[in-house]
DNA sequence: CAGACTTTTCGATGGAACATCGAAACAGGC
DNA sequence: GCCTGTTTCGATGTTCCATCGAAAAGTCTG
């Protein structure tokens, strides 16, 4: 029976291979593997699936996802082309997978300065100077992903969830901030939509080659939205230091 | 001799037909064309160039550009796939003629607001909301085109040079209004950065299905924007109605 | 330890899309 | 009528995504 048929439900969401093994990938210094050997005779590093990503992830940054050929990440990835496809069955699932590795660090990061607590305005400043510096550290530009996820909703299910949770989180900074006073009465689901927007264009602008460190323009994006939300500016500073204290400490 | 030897510099620029007319195209009730027929017998109503890129821009914001097949806009047009290639070389160049036509807006208007002169807060607020409904407006999704222009500079140099103008405008009013005390001491580069990238981020995140209207996108997103910029948040209010009284009236 | 089964890889192939080439089909001027 | 220039077409080449069946290894069972 042809492998494909043994595809079930779950691979899909998770991006991986056919029937990952529950075994560790080999590690040691003569992983003995089964299958087919390869024809070419380099060594064979770690989990194939690692390879294929890191490969596609360094040429889309390069080339972007249409200019990357699934044959040339197969090369990079030690493999002929069509041996790509045991692993993820369309170019689409790759990026799936990318997109999914992308996602966790700014859930993450809006998840722990949630539970940290604070005055809204200092969340929301510590959350926008992290989040642009992680978006700027991503080999490839998170907006090319964004509009392939936005054409193939079903496909990318998990990424959305993802997305609106983080937009929750922030809206509920939002919301304190306006009730306890500190901010200015804006609209919750706006100002989050807008702020994830932000560190995401700042990003793309930031790839297409600015002098700027990444840090430097977290700070200034974070200066910019939050002496937009507060209610009285003099408070910015104090906004300021106090992230600094909680982040650079 | 095959028309592709005929190709000027000029051309590649404008986006256009390989010898365009000079004479005006055809637009009276029984337009006789010169030239070869075409296969179906639609009735001919203008510039084919101009039909080509109407067919473009609606297939290209369905359907994204690399969902987008020559052979389709072609269809759409009346063409068949290889008479495309007559008046545009590659695809890209309907993406670039796509996107002059796009930059014209925000440049214009860029452009009337220094000539209208006034505070920098007010000038900067009227530009950030009507830029965000523009591009609201746009068939496609500006970043997509940005991506693509960003992978060939040469190809796109006159959308660069443009986009370039516009920093330095949007630029000059931060500076201004830095000198004056209106604004705080930002980074002027920085800043207009900032800004555009803020509306285009909004845009797309508009795109993709938010309930708001686009004026009421952009009305939050210069709120944010000018609260931030501003040395005294009292001043948001006054800015605001001094841009309804010039722009809603 | 032979043979069946599983895992991983490959080569061949089909189909879609971009792009090029040469020629066909018209109009207008000589 | 014939030549020239304009616009369109069909045929073709190449590249890329994706599928299929089989090959080449290891592992398991009797």
């Amino acid at each position: 029976m042809h492998v494909h048929a043994q595809v079930t439900g779950d691979e899909r969401a998770s991006g991986g291979r056919y029937d990952r093994p529950v075994t560790s990938p080999a590690t040691g210094p003569n992983p003995r593997r089964i299958g087919r050997p390869r024809s070419n005779s380099r060594p064979l590093v770690g989990d194939p699936t690692d390879e294929i990503l890191a490969a596609a992830s360094r040429l889309i940054g390069l080339l972007g996802v249409g200019g990357t050929a699934m044959s040339r990440i197969a090369s990079e990835a030690g493999l002929k082309q069509s041996s790509l496809y045991y692993y993820f069955h369309r170019k689409e699932e790759i990026v799936a997978a990318l997109v999914a590795r992308a996602n966790v660090v700014p859930l993450e990061l809006a998840r722990r300065i949630t539970d940290d607590g604070g005055p809204a305005a200092v969340q929301i400043y510590r959350f926008v100077r992290a989040d642009v510096v992680a978006l700027c550290a991503l080999p490839f530009d998170i907006n090319e992903i964004h509009r392939i996820a936005a054409r193939d909703p079903a496909g990318f299910a998990e990424y959305w969830t993802e997305r609106a949770t983080l937009e929750g989180l922030i809206e509920a900074w939002v919301r304190h901030g306006i009730s306890d006073g500190h901010l200015r009465d804006v609209d919750p689901v706006l100002t989050a939509m807008t702020i994830l927007s932000n560190d995401e264009g700042v990003q793309n602008w930031f790839r297409l080659g600015t002098a700027r460190e990444p840090q430097a323009v977290g700070a200034a994006v974070a200066d910019l939205v939050v002496g937009g939300l507060v209610a009285a500016p003099s408070r910015l500073d104090r906004v300021r230091r106090a992230a600094d204290r909680i982040d650079f400490q």
